[in-house]
Formats: C-alpha cells, sequence, structure tokens
DNA sequence: ATTCAGGTGCGAG
DNA sequence: CTCGCACCTGAA
C-alpha cells in the first residue's frame, strides 16, 4: 500500500491498510462531534485504542487510512465501529428535506454515528454530567491509565467493569471523577453482578433498552439516550444536552420553552429512526468546530 | 476569588 | 410530570 501521500508517517508497527469510506463520510467531524472523548487529534490524523491495540486513522481522498489493525477481522471491527456501513449520503438526503436540516447540513455532512462499546460508551457519559469536555477527557484518561490495560508505551485501553467495581472511591475520586466517583463504582459493581447485561441491551427495542439504562445510578433520560444512540445504534434516540435544547426550542418552536423531554419526543415523532442522525447535525452545528482549550469563547447566546 | 461546565437525584407543588 | 436546587473539580 503506498497510497499515502508525502509527508504521511507512522511511529507504530505493523503495516497499515485502507478502508473505503463511501462519501460523504467526514471522519474528524465523526469523532469531533460529541459522541466519544479518547480519540486525539495526531497530526492529520488521531490515534487511540481499538481491540486492545494502539491505532491511528487517517482519512484521505482514498479512505481512512489504519495503522495498528493487521487481521482483517479487526479492521472489519473498526469499519463497523466507524459507522461505515450506514448509507450516509441517502440519510443526509432525507434529513435535508427538513427545511431547518436543509439550511445546515451542507455545513455538517459526514457526520456517521458510531458502534461504541456499551460499557465505555456508559462510563464515558456518566462522566460527562455536568462537566466540561477537557475535564471529561481528563477523567476518562486518567481511568485508563490508572485501571485500564496498558497496550503501548503510552497508551492504555479503557478498564473492564471488574476493574472499576474494584477500584477503591478515593482511587477513582483522584481521577478528577467528582461526585461521580460512586455512580462509575456502582454501575460497575452492578454491570459485573450481572444485574444489568449490556450485551443483551443490543437486541433491545429502544423503550425497553432505554428503561434498563435509566435504572443504573447517574444516568438519566440525556446520559441513556446517549449510550443508545452511540453505542448501540438506536436511531430513535434524541440526547437533548443543553445545546440541542436551545437550537430546537430556537428553530422549531420559536424560541418557546419546552422540556427535554417533550424535545425528545418530538425529535422522535418528527425524524423517526433518524432522530439521532439529526441530533447530531443540530449538535455539530450549533456548537461549532472550537478547536479544544482556550479558543472559541464566543459569548453570544441569542444569536 | 468567582464563575462556569454537554445532568442527575430528590423533594415539593 | 414539571420545577428548583445542590453538586466535585479543574480551568479561565
Amino acid at each position: 500500500m503506498a497510497l499515502l501521500s508525502a509527508g504521511d508517517r507512522s511511529d507504530l508497527p505493523g503495516d497499515h491498510v485502507l478502508l473505503p469510506t463511501p462519501p460523504p463520510y467526514h471522519l474528524g467531524r465523526t469523532l469531533q462531534c460529541g459522541q466519544v472523548f479518547r480519540w486525539q487529534v495526531d497530526g492529520t490524523g488521531v490515534r487511540g485504542v481499538f481491540l486492545g491495540r494502539r491505532v491511528r486513522l487517517q482519512q484521505t481522498p482514498e479512505g481512512i487510512v489504519v495503522w495498528g489493525l493487521a487481521a482483517d477481522r479487526e479492521v472489519q471491527q473498526l469499519r463497523h465501529y466507524l459507522g461505515l456501513d450506514a448509507p450516509l449520503d441517502a440519510i443526509e438526503q432525507r434529513l435535508a428535506q427538513d427545511p431547518v436540516l436543509g439550511r445546515l447540513i451542507a455545513q455538517t455532512s459526514g457526520i456517521a454515528l458510531l458502534r461504541q462499546d456499551p460499557w465505555e460508551c456508559l462510563i464515558s457519559f456518566i462522566v460527562s454530567a455536568f462537566n466540561n469536555i477537557p475535564k471529561i477527557e481528563l477523567s476518562l484518561d486518567r481511568l485508563a491509565r490508572r485501571f485500564g490495560p496498558q497496550v503501548a508505551a503510552d497508551a492504555w485501553g479503557f478498564p473492564t467493569p471488574a476493574l472499576l467495581a474494584a477500584a477503591s472511591l478515593r482511587a477513582l475520586r483522584a481521577c478528577a471523577l467528582g461526585y461521580r466517583a460512586p455512580y462509575v463504582r456502582d454501575v460497575a459493581t452492578l454491570v459485573t453482578q450481572g444485574q444489568v447485561d449490556l450485551d443483551a441491551l443490543r437486541s433491545a427495542e429502544y423503550d425497553a433498552a432505554r428503561r434498563a439504562l435509566l435504572a443504573l445510578p447517574g444516568v438519566g433520560a440525556k446520559v441513556a439516550d446517549c449510550v443508545l444512540l452511540f453505542a448501540y445504534g438506536k436511531g430513535e434516540a434524541f440526547p437533548v444536552d443543553v445545546w440541542v435544547k436551545r437550537a430546537v426550542e430556537r428553530w422549531y418552536f420559536r424560541g418557546r420553552r419546552r422540556t427535554e423531554r417533550r424535545i425528545g419526543e418530538f425529535a422522535r415523532s418528527r425524524f423517526g429512526p433518524l432522530a439521532g442522525y439529526a441530533q447530531q447535525h443540530l449538535f455539530y452545528f450549533v456548537r461549532g468546530t472550537r478547536p479544544r482549550g482556550r479558543a472559541g469563547r464566543r459569548k453570544g447566546r441569542a444569536g
């Protein structure tokens, strides 16, 4: 494979493979639109841990170049994880029929829904509650470094339920979890004990799976919908965070306030199984792609 | 020093 | 069901 343009490099062992990407698939938007917190920007690509391996991804005109995976089976799993199976073009054409989405989708096109590991996704969004992105990333990174398996010199996999269930509250708090520490530990315990079967939820209906998740400590409507959408691929899920709430109120309810519950119901009735995709486009648009750190501190709220 | 940040749990009307 | 409020903690 010599499809790389000049300047691309990898310090990763092993060969690289090419994953074809049907347009309008956009890896950067997919990974940077709030679904996942553990991929790190690495030059013009990203790096992270997948299936216990340190990998690097970079999208090129020919497709996504993948370093770190050898077995074809692993590559196919990555393909599934990245949401490359979904007919994005058709989905976006359908969404574009909505007047609101039709105006903004040109700027958000290419967002795919990931199929994350439910466990890691669940903990990630429990940690995300009433939190900010840099600190969410910090906490998840510390959890991995402290409790997860080391897979490379500077890369750790996400800790298993059993490992977090065995963690002390003190050690968890050291990961800057704050009051979420008991949530993380207790959910880990429930999963370890089998009181909730995350794998079984894959085949469950949206409502049933949602009820199961809502029974967990630290999991409310928003976190549940994030997991249902970003891990289980339940398209009816429409996570309503503060940004999406404001966007929907402004563009679909003429600025009138609505409860999160009602906004979710509205979205499901309007977009059906594509509600989740609609949410991603709305979120990405209102949130913008401001770089992390200190840039982009727009204060304007009304717009 | 204060303020803020991608919700949740809880009590009350 | 809706509303109001407290809440760990790192960064600005």
